[in-house]
DNA sequence: CAATGCCTATCTTCCGATAGGTAGGTTAGA
DNA sequence: TCTAACCTACCTATCGGAAGATAGGCATTG
């Protein structure tokens, strides 16, 4: 596979921002790590917040096509979950790295509004499609939604700085017998 | 209340870092809004990692104080965690901030190593807390311990980056209902 | 020939940090 | 009791570096 210089600044810029924020990139270190000077990168993203909504973006559209082919491959809601949870898990024991938009909603407050919103809608895309493809029906469907979302975010994070897997693990093992109990 | 100039420091540099992280921490307008030059910051903390490891250690002791006092005033579990729930609902809808905690632990991977267990600490007090006294004696009390503590780290998050209380407000909801059924 | 995709060079602003000074208060010894 | 020494809590001035951003140049390609 042949990466794009664009396509290799977003690749970079992801894992930076997502071991540290929005604040940890660096025009000069990305740039370094992709190979091209600094400037080279305004070519592509006139601006940080450019750059920063590109992520958001291309971050969370990987994630509907994950959940795409999620429903897809699966009809049973405990299977659909155990997929969800997957995604979850990939991030913390495959990338070692923070969900990138969980770590962008953290420090919101700061960030340029079209990050913000950019953020907000990964999450209003997950409530979403938790919402239909899990909890159909169900009379407290979206609260459901909003419960494994923010467990698993949450897990994310205590897991991440407590530097073991434990908190994610028993996060999941409880989703899995709460859920459909 | 009369606060001490390394008091006000302190408060300033937390409501900054529960907005927008560590790395948003900045000498400079902490002083201007305490009354003082950024140089003097440096006479009460040495480095900017100094500052960061007082902040968090300041915030964990006052959730150590609440924890205390929780479960002084109340000795039924649900009434405990309607008060551990408080403390994260006041955060959003008081403060308008996130859990210090939970901002700096999502983006623990470039934190000074002192900051991250001063960060990991945290945690760890309050799964303890959790463990001891809400689910003593249950099962599953370290599980349960992480994931109301990851589901309200979560929802939190959340419920910044998505302007409404919503999230915070179901998830906790689901908590009340699910912990002793 | 014009657009694409980079480059060099440079700008301003901000960062944490340090050096050295000073006013005011405290302490200790003759 | 006077005074020399010291401590506290700031200050001004400045450093080196890194930040994002911009202007303008130069190949390559269609």
């Amino acid at each position: 596979m042949v990466y794009s210089t664009v396509e290799k600044i977003i690749e970079v810029a992801e894992l930076q921002a997502r071991a540290g924020g929005y604040n940890a990139l660096s025009f000069r270190v990305i740039a370094k790590q992709v190979g091209i000077k600094s400037a080279s990168i305004h070519y592509h993203f006139a601006t940080k917040a450019d750059l920063g909504v590109a992520i958001a973006h291309r971050y969370t559209a990987r994630f509907e096509q994950q959940l795409a082919k999620l429903a897809e491959n699966s009809t049973q809601p405990s299977d659909r979950l155990e997929g969800y949870i997957a995604l979850f898990v990939q991030a913390l024991t495959v990338d070692k790295k923070m969900c990138l938009c969980g770590i962008l909603a953290a420090e919101s407050d700061l960030l340029p509004e079209a990050l913000q919103r950019a953020v907000k809608f990964f999450f209003e895309v997950n409530v979403a499609w938790l919402h239909g493809a899990l909890f159909a029906g169900q009379p407290q469907a979206k609260a459901q939604a909003f419960f494994v979302l923010a467990s698993l975010e949450g897990a994310l994070l205590m897991s991440k700085v407590m530097q073991t897997d434990a908190p994610l693990e028993q996060v999941c093992k409880l989703l899995r017998q709460d859920c459909w109990q």
